[in-house]
DNA sequence: TCGATTACGGCAAACGATTACGGTAATCGT
DNA sequence: ACGATTACCGTAATCGTTTGCCGTAATCGA
């Protein structure tokens, strides 16, 4: 007998397998001695309960997806540390399974069908683009679903995102109070919403402040340091080259900031440089990165939340999208009002950098 | 009928459900009109096969369990990454389960508890100290562990590792060769084979130059960048202060570098830094940060390779220990020989630096 | 002493798949 | 036209639990 089963325990206790199961979850009253023999009987045969077929009669498996893009991106961790504490803390018997879609719809799709197939009892997931039919009939089909960081525009499911557009246009607009004309971006190619929406925050910022949406002045890239590097070397190539560049993300920055290296730039006296999404060394190093940052841990904590939420009430409530605030990190990569050339009537005056302005 | 099983689609198809079976894993030949009609009526019937029944009668679930200290000490996302795209690979409806122990025994036991009750087919994992006498006697009855990152030194099971004692050694002799003499260690407080051997290569680094090891130059402090920034306050406090130190951790590093900014001291002028682990952000900022690099995607890849091996060939072979180089990157955060100190004659003279010695 | 609770605990039917085993019909060779 | 293959496919056992339904014995009150 490798493994033992519950009869097994059961025939060692002299009981039957009902009692065996009923004293393990305690589901009804056992006599003392009774429930003592049972797990003497149980310590000593070293047996453990098997979660496959407790699942198969329970219908419920205690475990939720998680699907991301990858968690080789440093906005993740968070995000997956805060919904896994809250799955921990929920039941100690219950946990996540990972899965990195890597942006591309038909791994998402794969994936999702296997997580299905292994009857998780909820999902929270950061989509990715593309045509997701399967999704809407997952939803429709009463399926506990939650969207994180993203969401898809056509489809009714409770998510909770951050304000992209807003957050942008604060951090732009930052940019446009220290005195910058020429501020070019720096786009993540992604099928994704959050993108998109920065790009909206940035051109708001611009148009606010009566400055003109130059096509020219965007560098699109794949989502990789390697990528946004080489865009960042097109951007410092460009004439005029702009003074100041928004990164729609970690990976694009950061290509941007290697590219100053490369070309022995210096940030923030020849390029300014703002990030999305804020990460620990930000502040340890020079220049320090002014970013906007997102509050990762909370997005995962909340999405987990309201994904239990869903699960227990099966009230098929409207869906709930939950905006977490944003923080602008203030710090060395666009230094002060050193742009060179003369600023004009701004909009949006006072406030944090008024007194910097000349 | 809100969930279809094999039996309605059987009956819609008008076989039996061992033919839907068979035709769902081509398991045995079907003439093709029959699977024909078993697909119209898996489709119209918007059936999905249940993973969990499935495991439950081949006894094999498709899913691995993962455990590592926490997602969010940047080393571990590539590890992961590793480690999931070889599962992926091996069979697209395989995936794994991530467990965050947080150097946790207690923790990990129960975490480990669960994955078993699951059923897992195997399991990687980055062992937290303490006693473990649970692990030994699951390795003893078979079940396939392998380590990664750490090993448990009395504990026989396959290891990926990474050669800390030697990685250590190189780079503090990297400092000791620009002509540090007082090297300062800051310690990670974990209960973790790694850490101590980073301290091993740090003393041998200083005994083979014939540097004196002095207690009171290790500063230790929670594996945290909040705990590091106040062990690294004590470290700026002391007095002769050193002139170098070498930090054993992600985070204690970034604690230190935290703690040099607050105090408004630069690197390397002030103090020199190297850490172990490198980060994409390393070569975009100021100071570049020295760095000996693990392998962490090859780690993880490398240990599910051998998972795999090992779930396969079920031969009980002995515990095979794999070390993967690591790499120092050598950038500006400890400068050149610009140390105050005059430095005497140094063994292993002759390589990189040797032209930048006086 | 009797009847009604109460407290325990067993039996057996699910749960939804896989698969060993055996049966039937079609095909073939002669 | 008949026996032997071959090609398909169905029956039922099995995996290890949970749980509804009952039965028995003990306890209690009157």
């Amino acid at each position: 007998m490798p493994v033992p089963t519950i009869h097994d325990v059961a025939k060692k206790a002299g009981v039957s397998s009902a009692t065996v199961s009923h004293v393990i979850n305690d589901s009804r009253p056992v006599a003392p001695q009774t429930r003592e023999r049972v797990f003497d009987a149980i310590s000593s045969l070293g047996y453990r309960r098997d979660a496959i077929a407790r699942s198969l009669r329970r219908s419920k498996t205690g475990t939720i997806g998680l699907m991301i893009s990858d968690i080789t991106n440093p906005f993740f961790p968070d995000v997956v540390r805060g919904v896994e504490d809250v799955v921990y803390a929920y039941g100690q018997d219950c946990n996540l399974i990972l899965c990195n879609t890597e942006e591309n719809g038909e791994k998402e799709r794969l994936y999702l069908n296997v997580l299905l197939e292994k009857r998780v009892d909820g999902i929270v997931m950061a989509p990715a683009g593309g045509n997701q039919n399967y999704l809407r009939e997952l939803l429709a089909g009463g399926f506990p679903v939650v969207f994180v960081d993203r969401w898809i525009p056509g489809i009714e499911a409770d998510a909770v995102v951050v304000d992209n557009v807003d957050a942008s246009y604060q951090i732009v607009n930052h940019l446009i109070r220290l005195g910058h004309r020429r501020i070019a971006l720096m786009k993540a190619r992604l099928d994704s919403s959050a993108i998109e929406e920065r790009v909206e925050g940035y051109k708001a910022a611009l148009a606010a402040a009566g400055l003109e949406f130059d096509p020219a002045y965007v560098f699109e890239s794949h989502s990789s340091i390697e990528d946004g590097r080489a865009a960042g070397m097109r951007l410092l190539g460009s004439s005029p080259p702009p003074t100041a560049v928004f990164g729609t993300n970690n990976f694009v920055t950061i290509g941007m900031m290697n590219a100053l290296a490369q070309c022995g730039l210096r940030c923030p006296e020849d390029l300014a440089v703002v990030g999305f999404d804020d990460f620990p060394w930000a502040s340890a190093f020079h220049p320090g990165l002014t970013t906007v940052a997102q509050p990762g841990y909370a997005l995962g904590q909340t999405a987990a939340n309201l994904l239990f939420q869903r699960m227990n009430n099966k009230q098929a409530g409207p869906a709930v999208k939950k905006v977490l605030p944003t923080t602008l990190m203030i710090r060395e990569s666009c230094g002060s009002a050193t742009v060179k050339t003369t600023p004009t009537a701004l909009p949006n005056a006072g406030g944090y950098y008024e007194s910097l302005l000349p």
